[in-house]
DNA sequence: AAGCGTCGGTTCATTATTTGAACCATCGGT
DNA sequence: ACCGATGGTTCAAATAATGAACCGACGCTT
């Protein structure tokens, strides 16, 4: 592995819930010697891509990644083609809708929707990892990645996140399958419980996969008619989602739409 | 000079007027060898923070920096704060506002308002990097630092933005007397033509400067009311916006306040 | 269509950087 | 006073980065 790539590997260990890291749990976390872990945070903090926090001389993510992302969104105005799509899946099914996206053989969610038309609603974070075999997004994903990358994932440990979590790689063969015919992933309480979610497909503008929209709802709220209501909204806004991106839904799924 | 530094310098080279970049461009401008760009630019594509664009193969910021950012924002909510702070600004003076950090030694523009109370205004770009000794959040940021950053800023070639830009080491050494004693930083001109701008300094925990909050006029609508008005509004914003960042202002200038 | 310049990408011997075990000094708890 | 942890540093050994030259492809101009 080049030193470039594992110095971007140590920004990888911060997420919501753990947004400071000390040298020593940095080297730990990412499985590199103190030193190393040392000299790539220095090189991070001269970047501004870390910055040391308060008293314990922690690290955490620095100002430089918002004028990345600034600049990011500029040239490419995702989030906010994105959060329009959300907020009228959000409104339209009274659900909480998301979009995640895939970065780096990861799946992180990038935007989200609340809806306020109901007391309960799931709540979402941002910047949170999806797994491919628990979530409505993940196999909305998996079922459209190539081959081999497919058999890379199923072949791992694939960790339970509830009781219910499908874990056999041979049923999520059987449910990928069932989204290619679809064009639309469904998965009950397989991350969180009592959170039934869909997700369908997003494609860049060379037919790959790039991510995924979901809606999640409480088990509880769902009936028949809100599922197919979900359904249909989620093919429509998925659509929309892939025009104003200027990505193009692969050739042999259109003929099902 | 490190390896990961050397790739993450050349994210430095996307701005929002050269968004997308291609392999032997990139080498240039980061004057390294085209071997050395790809390598990088690869390890860098890997990790999501550059994906190639497009026909040409060229390169520009990918998905990763948005979920860095997010992740930045949710452990310091710094737009957030800085975006209320610079509403009010905007709103109370009738004109522009935004921040600008101290980012690895350069000023970049990072949130901006503006105001809608006339149908001209000073526009601004986020991302966007300001000279120290052309703008007033240059000069205002450029008072505070040690000595030995002062000297290294103002012995480097000044390149002037336009014909009214201060060049001269002398007379910035003059105009930054001036800031430390009233708190407030001022430019006519100086980087670009007719936009008068105020600013006054952002402190950090540690009573460093960290950047600075700026209102930026058009030269024609200054009076000397209105620059009172600024003056006022700035002062009152940096300490409401140095509070909410938990910063501190150092101690010889709090008897000024 | 032949020539030219540029592009993105690749190769490989040389070189310079990264690496990691061991080492400090310091801090908080027992 | 000790223990175990922390952040940070050192230096010889090992490994990864480097850059000149090269390739095929593309778009011009002649």
């Amino acid at each position: 592995m080049g030193t470039v790539t594992k110095a971007l590997t140590l920004l990888d260990h911060f997420t919501l819930a753990r947004p400071l890291i000390g040298l020593s749990e940095m080297a730990r976390l990412a499985g590199v010697n103190k030193a190393t872990a040392f000299r790539l945070l220095t090189e991070l903090q001269n970047a501004g891509f870390v910055e040391q926090a308060g008293s314990a001389r922690e690290y955490r993510l620095g100002p430089a990644v918002l004028r990345l992302a600034s600049l990011r969104e500029a040239t490419v105005p995702m989030r906010e083609a994105a959060s329009t799509v959300l907020r009228t899946l959000a409104d339209t099914t009274g659900e909480t809708a998301h979009m995640s996206l895939l970065q780096g053989g990861r799946l992180v969610t990038t935007v989200h929707a609340l809806s306020s038309r109901h007391g309960t609603r799931v709540t979402m974070d941002d910047a949170s990892v999806l797994t491919f075999h628990g979530t409505g997004s993940g196999l909305a994903v998996l079922a459209f990645l190539p081959e081999p990358e497919i058999k890379a994932i199923l072949s791992a440990p694939l960790k339970p996140h509830t009781q219910e979590t499908v874990t056999d790689p041979k049923r999520i063969r059987e449910q990928i399958a069932e989204v290619r015919r679809s064009g639309i992933a469904e998965s009950v309480g397989g991350f969180e419980k009592d959170v039934h979610s869909h997700a369908a497909p997003i494609f860049d503008a060379e037919e790959r996969v790039m991510g995924a929209i979901a809606i999640a709802a409480p088990v509880a709220r769902m009936t028949p008619e809100l599922r197919s209501e979900i359904r249909a909204a989620l093919a429509k806004g998925a659509q929309e989602l892939i025009n104003r991106l200027g990505g193009h839904v692969p050739a042999h799924l259109r003929p099902a739409a």
